[in-house]
DNA sequence: CGTATCCGATACACCAATGTATCGAACAGG
DNA sequence: CCTGTTCGATACATTGGTGTATCGGATACG
């Protein structure tokens, strides 16, 4: 018994277009705004038709949440990835920088995700994973800080670890916030730096 | 020469199915999402049909920002009073209880919020308009913290107290994100007054 | 009370998008 | 090559929402 919910063959054309489909379908919504983009507009950009899309999406929100998962998971990787970076030690401010980099990156990302989280907020199912990425996400980054613990000691407010975690993650979205408003990258790069260092060092 | 931009009477009823409208909207918009409301469903919800609506409004673009600056007017009128509500001197952390207080009350409102901010993101001229409310705001809590600059120095990292308000502003944002997905507002609470006491008294 | 003006309901024409059913072409496996 | 299956294009029916033009009732004002 096949376990993937598709009975035959896993073709290879298949794959192609729905990943078009999937990049198509992030430059268009990164541009209008999921709630004002149709699904005729995203297959047009990708050159295809809506047949294609039904064949391999039962609608927009699936779409839409595939494209969240698929971007979401990169990003975590990138961000353990930064943080892994230097040995079994952790430096903060040098691992500030690395994991702010790309996390502010892409400005288009983040409209995404901020639609994503908008869409997610009315509708339970959705919110549980979006909760269970950012755990994750939370959970690499209090791990690292555990680590650093011994040199430079958290402050008490913020509890243990997981807490400062938890703040950190706080920082970014209200820098992504400001950020999505006055379109000033190196700005909210030099500011985010200020607020973890202003809340990891205190 | 009238001012308002309309030449004739103000009638008294206009303003009132216009106040029904924006009230309705603002439900619908909370429950739905801006970009998946029609305007059919708020005359509906107001109890009007659409004849009503563009007599009043050019379209749903015009009816959001009305509907935003209104609420948005009331919440830092809010913020104000409850930052002003004990002496000249400040009192931070019964300040930020109250503050708190007002800021995550309402949970539909955050919705909209958000929405809006998705919307600003992609409209520099709403943006525009966006960026000056936060302004203000920023502006009313750093000459409330530059009052109490005397007795607890601010932590030197975030510079003058203008930097501690953005700071402020940034913690609440992150903290709204949070509170939008898990929806609770008890530990939203807990948890913005302890952000705040770790950015302000570092 | 009369009347001129304003407001919002009704009706209409129109369009954009949806979802489905069908068919020809592309493809993997022999 | 040949063949059965899969993929995606095409065509269609249908819906839901839009904006406008018009009309009757409400409202302010003399």
């Amino acid at each position: 018994m096949a376990v993937d919910g598709r009975a035959g063959r896993v073709t290879r054309r298949r794959l192609r277009t729905r990943a078009n489909l999937l990049d198509a379908a992030f430059t268009v919504f990164a541009a209008k705004g999921f709630g004002h983009v149709s699904i005729e507009e995203i297959c047009e950009a990708a050159g295809y038709t809506r047949g294609a899309f039904y064949s391999n999406f039962t609608g927009l929100d699936e779409l839409f949440f595939a494209l969240y998962a698929e971007h979401a998971e990169l990003i975590a990787e990138q961000v353990s990835a930064a943080l892994a970076q230097d040995g079994p030690g952790l430096d903060v401010p040098a691992a500030v920088d690395r994991v702010t980099e790309v996390l502010l990156l892409d400005r288009d990302w983040l409209l995404v995700k901020t639609d994503f989280l908008v869409h997610a907020a009315r509708d339970p199912e959705v919110a549980g994973a979006l909760l269970e990425h950012r755990a994750r996400l939370r959970g690499a980054i209090a791990d690292r800080l555990a680590r650093a613990d011994g040199r430079a000691a958290l402050p008490a407010v913020l509890g243990d670890a997981e807490g400062a975690a938890h703040a950190v993650v706080a920082a970014y979205d209200g820098v992504t916030t400001q950020l999505l408003l006055d379109r000033d990258v190196v700005r909210a790069r030099a500011w985010l730096k200020q607020l973890l260092t202003a809340l990891l060092t205190g």
